[in-house]
DNA sequence: TACGTGTATTATGTTAACTAATACACTCAG
DNA sequence: CTGAGTGTATTAGTTAACATAATACACGTA
């Protein structure tokens, strides 16, 4: 069994799947820093997916910073990086404006989705205190 | 001149980057009900773009409810429809998820998140209390 | 009648995504 | 040292999405 829930569908790529996937394990707490990461043959026999997609998925994971490759042993779920206030603000932009926008043709007032917003932190447990 | 901003990019289809100009323009206040939309040529001839890919454009908002075909004349920004609050939740859910991962990993706490909303509301003029 | 609408059709080229089958350098337990 | 398990690279082939191109048609209207 893999250390992070994933359910392939369809409609979108399945190495982003999976990098998705890994990133919201790493954001819930279900994946902790210095975890051993499953094998790319390991991931591609569990989904039943070919290793090469897999692979895929572990370079861009690789190159998010969120694995580390220990040549010849494995993978582990690296160190958070720290990155400047202006690399957040563009990070998170675009996902906000897409927000609103989905936002206002809903009808839903500012308020309610502040407060859905509040609710969907819970639902993943952040603990966002614990960073700076 | 075409009455909504649009700028094509690489890395996202043409027809999805007008759809977006479109839900972007209308959110906005930009674009308003009745509004007479240009023509699948027009938007052709002014992005260079071939018009079958404006087509899909066109087809794409008509189904989402944004345009309205009047035959043998031309299209019109739609009047709003009405959704339901589970309908509104569902189409919130996927992108409040990618907000608060994106948010966890770039280590913004949950009182910057929701600032940063509420200004992104501004941003785009929402006028959130003339609906429902 | 002409022109400008949206729409449909057929064809072609390009690119991304996925699968398949190997192969190689590395680390570590035996 | 040997062999198994790591990540990684390569080559090939298939499929689907995207975009362009060139027409064609039914519709409303000046």
């Amino acid at each position: 069994m893999l250390p992070f829930p994933i359910e392939l569908t369809a409609g979108a790529p399945i190495y982003e799947q999976i990098v998705e996937a890994v990133r919201r394990a790493v954001a819930s707490g279900r994946l902790k820093e210095g975890d051993r990461f499953p094998s790319v043959r390991a991931i591609s026999a569990e989904l039943r997916v070919n290793p090469n997609t897999v692979q895929k998925a572990v370079t861009e994971l690789t190159s998010l910073g969120l694995l580390e490759v220990h040549p010849g042993q494995g993978c582990y779920i690296a160190t958070r990086s720290v990155s400047t206030v202006r690399q957040q603000r563009e990070a998170l932009a675009p996902l906000l404006e897409r927000l609103v926008i989905e936002a206002a043709h809903q009808a839903v007032d500012e308020a309610t989705l502040l407060e859905l917003l509040r609710a969907k932190c819970r639902e993943l447990k952040i603990n966002l205190d614990s960073n700076s």
